[in-house]
DNA sequence: ATAAGTTTAATACAAACGTCCGAATTAAAT
DNA sequence: ATTTAATTCGGACGTTTGTATTAAACTTAT
C-alpha cells in the first residue's frame, strides 16, 4: 500500500503546488515549471498524471469547489437564525480578506480564467450556481416575514453572492483594505 | 495638422485594436503581434508609441476608465429619483451583459490583471473607487428615509457595486445568462 | 530644401513555454 | 526469479513570446 500511498501524494502533492502557485503569481505567470519546481517533482511527471496543462488547471478547480462548497455550507449551518447565517458568511468573507487573501485572488484568477476555456467555465459556472443555491437554501427559504424578498429567493441569492464576490474585488486591489472589508458588514443590513 | 490627426489615429488605432484583442481572446492570449495584425501596423510601432506591454495596456485602462466613468456618471445623471437611478443603473449593466458582454469580459479581465500589476492595481482600485463614490453621490446621498442604509452611505455604494460586478460575473459565465440577467433587477428591491 | 518625426520592413535574439520521448528505476504479479 | 506494469527521470523539440535593431521610405513643417 504504501506505493499506491505515494502515487497518490505525489499526484496530490502537484495539486498543492499548482494551487500555490497560481495563487501565489496568478495563472498566466504560472508555469508547469514552476509547479513542478513547487511540488519537488520533475517536469514530465505533470504530463503524467494530468495530460496537459487545462487538464490539471481542470483537477484544480474540481478540488478547490469541492472543499469550499463544503466550508460554505457548515459556515451557513453554523448559525441559527438567517441573521446569524448571514453574519457568518459575512465573516468569512472577511476572514479570507484579511487572513487568506491568496485563496481569494485564486478564486478570481480561475474565474477570468474560466471566461477562456469551456470546460473551467462550466466548473466554476456550478460552483457559483451551487453556492448561490445553498444560500437560497439556508438563508432565503425558510423566511417568510422579509416580505418584499421573498417573492425572488433565487434572483436574491444571486445578489447577495454577487455582493460578497465584488466587494471582496475591491477590497483586494484597493491599497487600504480594511475600510473596504467593514463595508462588507453592511451586507446584513442590506439583505435584513 | 493631418500628420498629427495620422499620428493620433495610429497610437488610437493600436489602443482600439488592443482592446479588441484584449476582449476576444484574454490578456494572456493576446500577444503585440495580434494586436499589431488588428490594427493593420507593423510591430515595431507598438515600441514606438508605447515602451512596453504594460506600457500598452495601462495606457488601454486609462482610456477605458476614463470612458466608462463619464459613461455611468451620465446613467446616473439620467434619473430623477434615487429609484429611476438605480433602476437605470441596472438597465445600463444588463444591456452590457445582453448586447456588450464582451465589454465586461474585458473588465473582469483587466481586473484579474490588476491583481499582479501593482501600477494597474493602482488604476482598476482608483476606477472603482470612482464609481462607487459616484453612486454614493448621485444614489445614496441625498436620501433621507431609507433610515437604515443612511448610516453607511460610503459602505453601500461599495456593496451596490459590488452586487452589480459579482452578479455580472456570474452571468458572464453561466451557460444560460438570461436568468441570472432578470435576477440583476431585484438589486432595486434589495436596495429600495 | 533641410530637418524632424513617422511608418514600414525585415529580421534577430534570448528567454520561456507546453509537450513529448526514451531510458532508467521501482513496484507488482506471476 | 522472471516478467510485466507503473512510475520517475532528464533532456530535447519546436513554437511563441516580448523586445531590440537596422536601414529605408514617406510626411510634414520651417
Amino acid at each position: 500500500m504504501s506505493a499506491k500511498t505515494n502515487t497518490t501524494s505525489q499526484s496530490q502533492r502537484i495539486l498543492d503546488a499548482a494551487i500555490k502557485c497560481i495563487a501565489k503569481k496568478g495563472y498566466a505567470n504560472a508555469s508547469l515549471r514552476d509547479i513542478a519546481g513547487e511540488a519537488g517533482v520533475v517536469l514530465s511527471q505533470l504530463n503524467y498524471y494530468y495530460k496537459n496543462k487545462e487538464g490539471l488547471f481542470i483537477e484544480v478547480v474540481k478540488m478547490l469547489s469541492q472543499q469550499y462548497l463544503n466550508e460554505i455550507e457548515n459556515i451557513l449551518k453554523s448559525g441559527e437564525t438567517e441573521k446569524e447565517k448571514t453574519a457568518a458568511l459575512t465573516r468569512y468573507f472577511q476572514r479570507m480578506l484579511k487572513e487568506d487573501s491568496e485563496l481569494l485572488t485564486l478564486l478570481f484568477d480561475l474565474s477570468s480564467m474560466a471566461l477562456w476555456s469551456d470546460s473551467l467555465r462550466e466548473l466554476l459556472s456550478n460552483f457559483f450556481h451551487d453556492v448561490a443555491k445553498l444560500i437560497e437554501k439556508h438563508i432565503l427559504e425558510d423566511v417568510w416575514h422579509k416580505g418584499k424578498l421573498k417573492k425572488y429567493p433565487t434572483a436574491v441569492s444571486r445578489i447577495m453572492l454577487g455582493a460578497m464576490l465584488g466587494t471582496s474585488i475591491q477590497a483586494v486591489l484597493a491599497e487600504n483594505r480594511e475600510d473596504i472589508l467593514h463595508s462588507l458588514e453592511a451586507i446584513q443590513v442590506v439583505f435584513a
